[in-house]
DNA sequence: TTTTAACCTGACCAAACGGTCAAGATAAAT
DNA sequence: ATTTATCTTGACCGTTTGGTCAGGTTAAAA
């Protein structure tokens, strides 16, 4: 799992771990702990970090404000568990981005891969942008690592495929830049494109049909069909 | 100009207008308003409306609290007086998307206006980010009405290219949205493309490098070069 | 049945919030 | 020189904020 642990302090408070206690006890703590984290993940993603407060988490999740610190010591304990849950996802579409020899393959099952994390998951997204807009200050670390080490390792398979004459000679971190930015347009700017749609969400026609124009632009634009 | 209001109160509260008194009175008005707006914008780059606060705007603006309160009733009359502002940039880039015959001029003629409004102005690009992703609460209606009319001429415009053959049956939609995505990412999230660039900023020789490939894929993604 | 450990929550608190105000300082108009 | 209008700001106010806590309820263990 991710990391995004300041060391510090832990939760669970209770005695000193929630230990097997009875399934019915455990199953309460589960349901309510994800409640909480699914609510925060709506709210987080509407207001950013300073914007959102725990008494809308807590009427979002249906439950006390006291029962969201009884489970969640602060606001940033549950911020950085939603966040190391986000970018544990984003991970995964991100091992799409390897085997098959195909450039052509490889990056269309990609974007797709992010195309579909940002209709599945539109609030991730959109917590992601308000952590970046902001500076990246509970993140930089972890993308100045992790993810800065994947989207090398990227950068150097696909400096490979230009050195091969697969592709055309585009300067990498662009591309890459590009297919962040769009995939990601779909979450984060989705009400921007809901308006300009007569006031409906896409339907899953319209987002399959964005989906596919997304992959045709990128594939032609560096010269992979 | 772009209008945000709510057609409720006005500002400039002192007698009824601040005339044209003496040409010292007037240039300290002008200097603290632009003080105080230029600090808000980047309180609410960062922040959000919600998660900004007015002690820290005073603070940027090196303004006390209540001077701020002096010039702008409230927080929202400070927003919305921003993002007037931008919008109407905005607009002025857009209208590069006007007159020449041809396709790829045209196409070229924006994404560069659009790429050097990410530079010039990032605080402008993030604080419309936060207000999308937030659900456009203060300007759906401008969205639905002035930039919506925009859009949808353009797209018509793209669609006349396709019949006549100068370029892909690209569906126009997805390409604008990739438009907006690409070009508005590099401020949006200008300090995770520092991250990776070795916590560096990027260069203007980089940025220079970056718009040029991103004109390049998209004009040769949709068949225009 | 009793004990214990976990769950629950209304009431509360200090700090931070947006905004107000009265009283003084400054500069323009008379 | 005096009046007037604008600029300036420390102190203040009611509300909201993140977080605490005492005392209660529930279910599992003994």
């Amino acid at each position: 799992m991710t990391s995004f642990k300041t060391g510090a302090k832990q939760d669970h408070q209770p005695g000193v771990k929630p230990a097997v206690n009875g399934a019915h006890k455990a199953a309460i703590r589960q349901e309510n702990e994800e409640q909480i984290l699914a609510a925060a993940e709506q709210v987080f993603a509407d207001y950013g970090f300073k914007g959102a407060t725990t008494a809308r988490i807590a009427e979002m999740a249906k439950v006390p404000k006291a029962n969201v610190h009884y489970y969640f010591s602060t606001k940033e304990v549950i911020y950085r568990r939603i966040m190391e849950d986000v970018c544990d996802h984003w991970l995964q579409a991100a091992m799409t981005f390897d085997n098959s020899a195909d450039p052509a393959v490889i990056l269309r099952g990609y974007i797709e891969a992010k195309m579909d994390l940002s209709r599945a998951r539109p609030y991730g997204s959109r917590l992601w942008a308000h952590e970046i807009i902001r500076g990246a200050k509970f993140s930089s670390d972890y993308i100045s690592t992790t993810v800065k080490n994947w989207l090398d390792s990227r950068v150097v398979v696909i400096k490979g495929w230009i050195a091969e004459g697969k592709m055309d000679d585009i300067e990498p971190y662009s591309l890459m830049y590009m297919i962040f930015a769009t995939t990601q347009h779909y979450a984060d700017f989705g009400r921007q494109i809901e308006i300009f749609n007569d006031d409906q969400p896409l339907s899953e026609e319209q987002f399959a049909e964005a989906k596919e124009n997304v992959v045709r632009i990128i594939l032609k634009g560096v010269g992979l069909s």
